[in-house]
DNA sequence: AATGAATGAGCGTTCATTCAT
DNA sequence: AATGAATGAACGCTCATTCAT
């Protein structure tokens, strides 16, 4: 009679410790099917049986590790995302001029997600979605990537590298939409040109318009 | 689920037909109350009876103005998204410099969806979810959009004001790139801060990158 | 997402204005048949769907009248226990002498659910369990009935007929106890002799019992 | 749901042999858990891991010593019962009067099932919902009980110390009865008033009804 | 034209039972 | 013997759509 929504604490920690308990092969499989399958149907019109089908798991298993439909949702788009946000990270790490650091970080972006169709139209969609539905979780998520970039953005402010006048949101926004917009459209084009081909244009335009001019 | 999604001639013409003998005055209300609902909800979280009740009609008073439920977001985008295309060519004829159209055109799309929320959201979460199911309609719509700006950046460009060596379709994408995220993020965000107020400084940034350098 | 158990008032309400506003004659049907099903399988084991094919209306109906499965017993216990208090009430109403008024309570008591094998199975199995499972509301029913024992019995204390020294409820609990047993045995019983036939001894006996004894 | 009530000989036996081969202390661990559990809950909202984790053991350690949920009621009912059958059949061997039997059997029921709220519970309403259920087995069980009654009433007529004009049915049901529901209105009330102290009053009551009237 | 009661296909989730380890 | 992860049949409930009024 009552239900919960909301898991407390204990009930769970006591599923994570099931997840690496049992199978984490499995979880991994079952997360890579809801990417793919959400991915082809959109999240609302994805059935839990699909995707246990997909990753080749009788439905009742996938209640094994999740503990709802939401939460493979969830699931998959943290765990893609953390993997990409890693690498995004490490990639800054290894560069210490921000104007190359940015030219970095597109590139990473647009070839992350033209290597993977699904992984794509996963975060143009369902990513967006979800922040509606799940404002705190996956705001989180992608707030987590534009601070980055934010970061990145203000670093070259304060070396006078990057026009200071305009807010450091402002001109991270610009960077972002502008690559986030050609993710979008190369999705929803039928052509598959190399979404990467078009790292240089645009960083090329973005630098221009962010970057200090040049003193006479 | 398995619905069809084109309509024979004779049917179309004939919900067609209807819809303007009967009262187009409820026609509206519906889309209007349409745009509300499934901005609050997500189209897919909306019921039809929800859309009804705003309305102020009965459920099956709906279906005498259009197929099924995706009929209604379909027309309901379709509609707003007309008034702004209308309003986007108005701007553009009364000005002819490339650069001041630009100017105008990110001023109107941050005024437009910055004073309709409602709008917004639909525009920014379910246009992109039905640009997955409805693609070649929302396709269209978004494309005539896009298109417009690409030919005011591709008149830029012949006419020497923009950089030629750039994609026009990436220049574009730049521009309108930064304006959608700009919205989104907004959207996203709690504080209602005036979003046409970021207008100047994305324009700022996006012309200079996309103008042709000043000769020395 | 967010779900509620609880019932505000205004919704109940709108329910209940419906179920008379709809059809009476359907949503008594749907009592009548649930009466019946939970009767030969028991709540747990009858199926929303059984209850509609007996009912003769699609299962989606069952939810205009009623907010879950759950209500559908409460529903058709309360409706069949209502009828028959109406009918104890009356008995009593005709008759004043305490003696008599048990006589005919025990007759009406056997003879109603003598006559009706299913409503005797819902309240000798499923008013019990209920009673557990929904604490407040069938055990207000059951003691209604019990309450009206009970002020029989004190009636006749208090005129000298039936002894003082024992509680009332311990005595007006023998009466009821014997009835119950009565009907119980006889449900599990394949012949089916006649319930009500038992009525007169049953009577005799309790009655001695509960008696004050003559004065030599 | 179609499962197999009966088991074939071999099956049958089979798992008999096992229950003693295996850990008898384990199979009596689970009984116990099954009591408590389904005490608390019901048998239909009862889970066989519930009771399982009760026991300490593994779900599918269950299945070692019975064959499915539906044995485990039947095997915890039939344990506690023939433990208070054995009781009853010694409390009546060690006394002779018909009278003082009645006292016995009405004390050592209330006060057995007075200081086990658990087993009380079980007792009044799985019992009942499975007579139907499993009418043979549980019938048999309760029938034992209640022939005991009778044969002591039988007696007592034989001795012409009850009334013998009355069916010894009737009056074994009498005296079931006032007892079943004292337990069953005490299991339902809050306060914790001490079941046993109503069988002297009870006892009263009855013997006095079924007795023979004194001889003036 | 408008209504809203009725429909029933469809899906998320549970849990008794199995079986590989 | 014991485990507990895996299974998949089963069911309560929702809601887009229809149609008698």
């Amino acid at each position: 009679m009552a239900q919960k929504n909301k898991l407390d604490g204990a009930e769970a920690d006591e599923l994570s410790a099931k997840r690496s308990a049992r199978s984490p092969e499995k979880y991994q499989r079952i997360l890579d099917a809801a990417i793919e399958v959400i991915a082809e149907r959109g999240y609302f019109q994805s059935r839990v049986s699909d995707i246990a089908a997909r990753a080749g798991v009788a439905d009742g298993t996938i209640y094994l590790y999740f503990h709802n439909k939401e939460e493979i949702l969830l699931g998959a788009i943290a765990n893609a995302f953390s993997a990409f946000m890693e690498l995004a990270q490490a990639e800054l790490a290894s560069e210490s001029d921000p104007r190359e650091q940015l030219r970095r970080l597109a590139l990473l972006h647009l070839s992350s997600l033209g290597s993977n169709r699904n992984l794509a139209m996963v975060f143009q969609t369902e990513l967006r979605q979800s922040a509606r539905m799940l404002a705190e979780f996956s705001q989180h998520q992608l707030k987590q990537y534009f601070d980055l970039i934010r970061s990145v953005v203000r670093d070259g402010q304060r070396r006078g590298i990057f026009r200071a006048e305009i807010s450091d949101k402002i001109l991270a926004n610009c960077f972002f939409g502008a690559l986030d917009e050609m993710v979008t459209s190369w999705l929803l084009s039928d052509r598959e040109y190399p979404l990467s081909g078009a790292s240089e244009a645009i960083v090329d335009v973005i630098l221009r318009g962010v970057e200090c001019p040049p003193r006479p």
